[in-house]
DNA sequence: ACTATATTTCTATATTTATGGAAATATAGA
DNA sequence: TCTATATTTCCATAAATATAGAAATATAGT
């Protein structure tokens, strides 16, 4: 993981609508949600929403598949997980439990 | 967490001199830095460190102390981790082992 | 081919954000 | 109190980003 790589994946959900859409996604798992579902649900009108899906994918948080007429989205876990190791890459410089305690437990 | 909050922490670390000052103080410890130690390490003028580190602190994720008339950074451990369980809340509807390993293992 | 539905592209506008020099403000040692 | 050092605030400018309507494009059922 290089540092442009990783800025461009958090700017990807620094922002409230595409963030929404990112935990949405996350929450959905592998099979992911259409794009007018995402809409829907999340109040966002097509343009828009259109816009955002196309900076989380570009910056690789979300992957995409055409079904039928529908283009469905999805978390790209992988990428999730590597951006967390960044963040967190030689925490504390090695010290064991240098961290508080966090829900999330990646196996 | 709500969603602004984390908005505001994402925005924080989605710009590379940011990104590059919150590695290097998760890195560095509960003891942290000081101003001038991670303007020089990183190659950043005083003025530009100082709107960087405020950003930080407004969003949470580092904080400061003085130390005569040095101010130390440091990261927010509790913060980080935070963050990182609000991305990955109820991750896959909690399908168990639905993500990829990473190789952060917080206690 | 025609029609309805799904999604994207185009466009203009509004808003937010980053940069760094110069000046101002601490802090502490002599 | 004078001086040196550390950090922040002020400021103007430059650059990037978000919004959503209208038009264009794609897909599939009839």
């Amino acid at each position: 993981m290089d540092i442009k790589s990783a800025v461009l994946q958090l700017s990807s959900i620094a922002q409230e609508a595409r963030l929404e859409i990112f935990r949405l996604l996350v929450q959905a798992g592998q099979e992911g949600l259409s794009a007018g579902s995402i809409g829907e649900t999340l109040h966002i009108p097509a343009s828009t929403l259109s816009f955002h899906l196309k900076e989380l994918s570009h910056a690789g948080l979300i992957n995409s598949r055409q079904v039928s007429r529908f283009i469905y989205y999805s978390a790209n876990y992988g990428a999730m997980n590597g951006l967390l190791a960044y963040l967190t890459e030689n925490c504390c410089a090695g010290a064991k439990d240098c961290a508080p305690s966090s829900t999330y437990k990646p196996k």
